[in-house]
DNA sequence: CAGTGGTCTAGACCACCGA
DNA sequence: CGGTGGTCTAGACCACTGG
């Protein structure tokens, strides 16, 4: 089962990125931990280029902080951040709702969400299930209602602001493993689309938005309190 | 007069970052041609790495497009990305006027948005007029209604969206000089939210969002169609 | 003071592209 | 095929930080 990697010590940059991202999402890299570019450099065996590049990839996702000079550490969760991107995302997407009512919803984009409906189900069931994967199709999901609303590219705007909610909503879906809950409050989301009830898409689109936060604000009160900033 | 680069060609990697982006906003580097690392590294005789760190600053914020093994090239400005930013501070900006309406405009943010706008009337008759001075104060403005609505960090965020933005806003601020339009656009946006007229609210918003929009449509048409996707 | 990241050199080899 | 960017090496010196 031993990959090329495991075999031959063959480490390139971007399995070093991989594999840094994977252990912050997976807290072996704890928020606030400090990691330094020469001490991966020498765990890797390889020169201070590459690492560096990783570095400035993971900065650029917000999952560390690189300070000039004293280090570079593992980012804290920042909860007031968070609100406001949630809160941002449910605004525009309830107006891409409100669009693609007026215009009316398309036989196409019907199918394509009960396309990716039917595939989210299918992942959920599926061996290969994790984070990652069920977060690509739940992305499609929303991408596919951006779409529908002529706006695909204030999509590609919002992926790049993002980036802090990215990882909040990985670790959520670690911890919660909601997966079911998501896929339910998306089908009620496109039946309410389809039945054209805005004030039911507003409160399902702003519940589904904000859902995460309430099933971890327990987790954050306790035993993850130490992730958050402030 | 001379510079010590000048005299001494003592190129730094920031130095070239800022020249190439101000050859690329003052159309000197024209949108769509290309620029390679090999020869700009050959003109200011440094090696590669530098022009690679420039390279990937401009390409973060938009200026060039690297197609790997291929070529770098300055961007098109894509008047489907411009369009869509400027809907979406339309919609995020009415909801939060929506927010303060509902919250009652308190006492201290009016007195802020007044001293703003007579701000405003002051820089527009001042000497030190540019489209910098006025876009500073302009921020502030519509930053006080975010935070008015308590969603400063959202601010934040969309100030990082701004980036596909920055381009047309540089180009519109050196062919059109609205600044009176502009100032009298808020002063009708405030007097709409004292007197509480969502709808009213919800024109002037997005009248003047789009307001650059039109006031260049007719160049864009014309002499500048070149610099344009599409 | 030792350790950190910031920056840079002067090479190198690679995969891919278009003529 | 030559040119491009992608990646990496094995150094180097710097400014700054904190104990």
């Amino acid at each position: 089962m031993g990959s090329l990697q495991d075999q031959m010590n063959g480490w390139v940059g971007s399995d070093i990125y991989d594999k840094l991202k994977e252990d912050i999402i997976s807290l072996k890299l704890k928020p606030g931990q400090m990691i330094s570019e020469n001490s991966v450099a020498g765990e890797y065996g390889v020169s201070r280029t590459p690492i560096k590049n990783a570095f400035l990839r993971l900065k650029g996702e917000k999952y560390i902080e690189i300070i000039p000079q004293k280090g570079s550490y593992v980012t804290l969760l920042d909860m007031n951040f968070i609100k406001d991107i949630i809160y941002m995302r449910a605004v525009l997407e309830y107006d891409m709702h409100c669009s693609i009512v007026k215009q009316d919803l398309t036989e196409s984009v019907c199918q394509i969400l009960e396309e990716n409906l039917a595939r989210q189900s299918e992942v959920i069931h599926s061996a290969r299930l994790s984070p990652t994967t069920f977060y690509e199709v739940d992305s499609l999901f929303h991408l596919a209602l951006f779409k529908a609303a002529g706006r695909e590219r204030m999509w590609d705007i919002i992926q790049d602001c993002q980036v802090y909610y990215a990882r909040f909503r990985l670790l959520d879906t670690l911890l919660t493993q909601r997966y079911e809950e998501l896929y339910s409050e998306h089908v009620e989301i496109f039946n309410a689309l389809k039945s054209k009830d805005l004030p039911k898409i507003k409160s399902n689109v702003f519940d589904h938005l904000h859902g995460n936060l309430k099933a971890l604000s327990n987790k954050i009160e306790n035993e993850y309190r130490e992730y958050f900033l402030k």
